[in-house]
This record gives structure tokens, sequence and C-alpha cells, in this order.
DNA sequence: GTAATTGCAAATACTTTGCCACGTA
DNA sequence: TACGTGGCAAAGTATTTGCAATTAC
């Protein structure tokens, strides 16, 4: 079965509805195999001047509270900055509930695919981000 | 010598003026070592009614383009949703100048740590994401 | 004195909601 | 038919900019 059929499957035992919408979503995430915005999704050609920009945002939503896809990032609409000391990394372990952000204290195990990376690839100025999502103790 | 008298330094070297504004956001920063919305940073004590919502946002993105601070996340206004695929995790590639984004091939090194945080903290529906920053080839 | 910085207000941009019409099951 | 879904328009919230006044050096 392909990914498309298996998706459309899995979002018809979660109760949605097979409508135009639905299925030229999961149409272009299917193609395009990467995160995308709102915009992006909407100019992708399968919903070009079909759909609300309303209509995809109450889908992406539905499709996330199915566990079919997911918004990266911290989960607040504001962006987040910290403050970078020198020879310190952080990750971090966030909330999903209360939004709670606390530092990890367990040395970074990324480091060496890092390197690879630059090694690799070519990309200059490497850095990454690490986080871990859950639901804290107290908020479950 | 204090973190708080080291930025003070490392600003001054940049270039930066010694102002009110930044005596009182990098207090901020040093006192709260997480990051930090652009709203809780103003709404911190330490600024609170003293300081103009767009002079934080500007004085945020002289730190940040003198590397003392940094923005979390895909760096567009935009939120990005992504597919989630049962069995598969990506992680990724991002380039820091044009926006590209691309998954990378290799094993994701988290895993591990991720049991261990489950283990040790009792956060529940854990997951995690991992993205490298860099500016690619192309771009440098 | 000069150039960086600030405050205020307005402009953008993205997200989210209300309401009623419509289509799926 | 009943209820989830869609389209349009408007509201809500965060970000970003213009410009004249102020301040650090």
């Amino acid at each position: 079965m392909s990914l498309y059929d298996s998706l459309l499957e899995t979002a018809k035992k979660a109760g949605l509805r097979r409508t135009k919408a639905l299925e030229a979503i999961l149409t272009c995430f299917t193609e395009c195999n990467r995160p995308m915005t709102l915009s992006e999704i909407i100019s992708c050609g399968h919903l070009a001047e079909k759909c609300d920009k309303a209509t995809v945002f109450r889908l992406l939503q539905r499709l996330s509270s199915k566990g079919m896809i997911r918004r990266l990032g911290l989960h607040e609409r504001a962006a987040y900055f910290t403050l970078l000391v020198p020879g310190q990394h952080r990750d971090y372990l966030i909330c999903t509930d209360c939004g709670s952000i606390e530092a990890i204290e367990a040395p970074c195990p990324v480091h060496k695919l890092e390197e690879e990376i630059r090694n690799k690839t070519g990309y200059a100025n490497l850095y990454h981000e690490l986080e871990f999502f859950g639901s804290c103790p107290k908020c479950h």
C-alpha cells in the first residue's frame, strides 16, 4: 500500500471525512517529504486556488490532533531567544502541556554527528538545536 | 569576572553602546538562564516599564548579529508542519541563509538519551527534534 | 559633534475565529 | 438528516519599520 493510501486510511479511522482538502493536503505531504509552512502547503499546486487558507489551517489542526502531522518547534507563537555562552551548549526539555522549559544536564550526544555533517556537506558555521518534548509529571 | 561583566565586555568590543536597555537585557538573560520570548524579556522586571518593545526587539537583533544570543528554531516567521510516518524519524539540516531544509540520512544519535530522559524525569509522550543549522555550500 | 539608539505609532505578516452554506456518511 | 467541513471575512497577536528626538562616546 502506498504512503498516500496508508495516510488516507489512518485519517478515515481517526474519524476524518474524505474531502478534497484532505486528499490534496495528504498528496502534498506525500510528495514533499519535508516540513512546510501553511502558505507553502497552500501554494503547493494540489491545493492552489482550490482550498481556503482557513480550511487548510483547520485541517492541519485536525491532522495534528490525530498525531498524523506535527508542528515543529516550541509551540508558542512567539520567537524564543537564548543566551550564547562560549564553551557552553544547552539542550532543552519542554513540556507540551504547560510550556515549561528546562535545560538538560546530560552531555549532548550530537557533536560527533555534527562533525560528520560539517565534513560531508560543506556547510559552514554549523550548529545544532536539540529539544525534547513531552508531558511533564505535573501535567499528566 | 561575572557572566554579566563578561557579556558587557563582549558587547562593548562588538561596538554596542552601554545603554540602560543593554544593561537590563543582559541582566535579564544572566538571571534567567533559559530561552525567553520578547514579551517575557520585556516583562522581566529589569526592563518592565523602562524599555519600549521596539527597542528590545532591535537590541535582540543586534545581540543576535554579534553572536551573543540566538533565536531558536526555524528562522521563518511562519510555523512548520511535518508529516509523521510511524517508524520513521527525521532530523534536518537547514541553511541559515537560503532557508533550504533537507533531511539527514544518518541515523539519529539521540534515542538513547531520549530513553534516559523518559526514565529519569517521568515525562510522558516523549519525542525530540534535532536540527542542524549552517550556511550551505551554495550560499557561502 | 556625530552616529548609534530610543520611543511612539503605524504597517506587516501570520494565525485564529465566527458564521452560515455545503457535502459526506 | 445530522454533523463534520468549507469559504469568506474579520479579529487577534506577534513582528517589523519609519521617523524624529535623545543619548553615548
